[in-house]
DNA sequence: TCTTGACCTCAAGTGGGCTTGAAGTTGCAT
DNA sequence: ATGCAACTTCAAGCCCACTTGAGGTCAAGA
């Protein structure tokens, strides 16, 4: 058991954070010493998941529709999947931008985005958002 | 040259989106046609260009100083480079939630947290991020 | 026992990224 | 020439994800 200044400093996230965290139940406090919050080794775990899924670009709202709360941890698979599914979409687009760049710095072209190859790596991202976008309007409930 | 509502349904960003960004210097208008703005084809690679950058996680300031005003297109090959390390970075985070996620569906275990195999996979996403804010740290122009 | 500093609450403020609404203007079809 | 749908500006508002500040409580060490 520590407590949120260990958890601050071991977590990175402010205390701040961490109790506006608790205050919308994305976290859990084991308990309180007084008025002090004391936490148990699992909310690291949880902490660095829910760094990990902003990075990925999902809202508070959605990560903790997606990890549940502490008590709940038989998550909706069909959630899981949908969550991966678009991580992975997200992938192609980061990896297509990626290239995107790295192309511009080594392109003679005088502007990049006249450069066929890049439009041509740019095309491939955008491309996968459209399908996307068309099927989630054909077929509204698999998001 | 085509106006903003035909970009609109074109690019998928709403008209009052498309004047914010030119408001904030992200795209320009090709000229007005009394008080219409008119644009040329340039500018929906442009936005495509945004839309990708945003899906990286990048916030507009970034992507502006990134892309430049039009007439700059010699971007800063620092620059452009520290954003595509930035990307591999969040790529293999991406990587390692989606493992991540996959395995939780199809393990066992109770409580996931707990389960080693989904501990290590995101520990991995953690390091990553660790050293980086080390590197940074410790050669903090590097960014 | 008393101080002190790290914790606490709650309300208000901040910044990013837009949207909305009111009020005005205008290109274009009739 | 006239109507009107679609554009325009500008200010205010909204949601998210926090931070800040004022004022209060408490555990632990001198």
């Amino acid at each position: 058991m520590f407590d949120i200044s260990e958890l601050s400093r071991a977590s990175g996230f402010s205390p701040s954070k961490l109790r506006y965290y608790e205050e919308i139940g994305l976290i859990r406090s084991a308990g309180r010493r007084g008025l002090k919050r004391f936490y148990e080794d699992e909310v690291k775990t949880r902490i660095s998941l829910i760094s990990l899924a902003q990075t990925a670009g999902f809202s508070l709202g959605e990560i903790k529709e997606t990890m549940g709360s502490e008590g709940r941890p038989d998550l909706d698979r069909n959630v899981l999947a949908a969550k991966a599914d678009a991580i992975d979409v997200r992938i192609k687009e980061l990896t297509a931008l990626r290239d995107g760049l790295r192309h511009v710095m080594n392109c003679t072209a005088e502007n990049h985005l006249d450069c066929p190859r890049f439009q041509r790596i740019i095309r491939v991202a955008l491309t996968k958002k459209q399908v996307d976008a068309k099927r989630s309007k054909r077929n509204p409930d698999k998001g």
